[in-house]
DNA sequence: CGACTCTCCTGGGTGC
DNA sequence: TGCACCCAGGAGAGTC
């Protein structure tokens, strides 16, 4: 599952492949890949040279020549975005081929499960418009540490939907968001409230530190639905304290790692370095 | 605005 | 071997 580091990932390998190159052609193989665009993706993209890869949490976007606007994706659960020789057949979930005027390698966006996207948005600023509500991430210049605590302690709900929240901070999804709270010994339903602010420090720092380590090793896949752009997994996946790891011991005190159910998904903590609060929320 | 639920999707795994 | 389920969720839309 895509997160801030796995997206990372796939930036890092899209820049140098797709900088300076002009597009031939676009073609939609699946109109659910494209329904946040408005217009028609293929002429919108057609002659235009993407100019670099950026992203803010699990967004990134191809800002375009010839006009102020980017392509923008996201990777959902199970997108891709691989650059393969354009002779290569069709991959079975292929939904978006970017063919380019040199002749070069095609970037295609594969989705199995069709949650992710790609649309052609208007920049507004440093971001595309249509993300403007997304809080920066915490490897962004502009991220706000003291902003972010105010945020958290205002809210009423619990700190892991508190993390989930991208309006809050970009880039966590579940399986980081149970990693940074396993690192600061908070159970995922302890009330934002009754937090104080070098706790929401200590979370702030383990989301950074299991984000940099997971970058470090090419990010987390537990299966081949998430792949970096030559189309190879992660191994963070073997460094996971908790994530996915229901009755194997906690690696700072042994006791059996538990699996609970939070918004019809999984959390996984330990239940003596995470005791659950008498006051849970969620 | 904030809190929360519902919904979209496919294929691997499981139990009978 | 077949089939009915369950599960993995990110985030926009909708409700209150």
């Amino acid at each position: 599952m895509p997160e801030l580091p796995e997206v990372e990932v796939v930036r890092r390998g899209l820049v140098r492949w797709v900088a300076g190159r002009t597009i031939a052609e676009a073609e939609v193989l699946h109109p659910r890949a494209v329904r946040r665009n408005e217009g028609l993706l293929a002429d919108q993209l057609k002659g235009r040279a993407i100019r670099s890869a950026e992203r803010r949490g699990k967004y990134l976007w191809l800002p375009l020549s010839d006009g102020d606007d980017a392509l923008l994706a996201h990777l959902g659960m199970s997108g891709q975005l691989l650059v393969v020789p354009p002779e290569s057949p069709a991959e079975k979930h292929l939904r978006v081929r970017l063919a380019f005027t040199d002749g070069g390698p095609d970037v295609r966006f594969v989705d199995q499960r069709t949650f992710g996207h790609v649309l052609v948005t208007p920049m507004a600023g440093n971001v595309p418009k249509v993300i403007a509500h997304i809080a920066p991430d915490p490897f962004e210049p502009v991220f706000d540490a003291a902003i972010f605590a105010d945020r958290i302690r205002k809210r009423r709900t619990g700190i892991k939907r508190a993390l989930l929240d991208q309006s809050l901070i970009s880039g966590v999804g579940n399986i980081y968001a149970d990693e940074a709270l396993w690192r600061a010994r908070l159970h995922w339903a302890r009330p934002t409230e009754t937090l104080s602010r070098p706790k929401i420090a200590d979370v702030l720092a383990g989301a950074r530190e299991v984000m940099t380590e997971a970058l470090g090793q090419g990010g987390t896949s537990f299966d081949s639905l998430y792949v970096n752009v030559n189309g190879e997994s992660g191994y963070f996946d073997r460094s996971l304290a908790v994530y996915g790891r229901r009755d194997e011991p906690c690696p700072r005190c042994g006791t059996p790692i538990r699996r609970e159910a939070f918004m019809n998904r999984s959390s996984y903590s330990c239940p003596k370095c995470q005791p659950r609060p008498r006051n849970a929320r969620w």
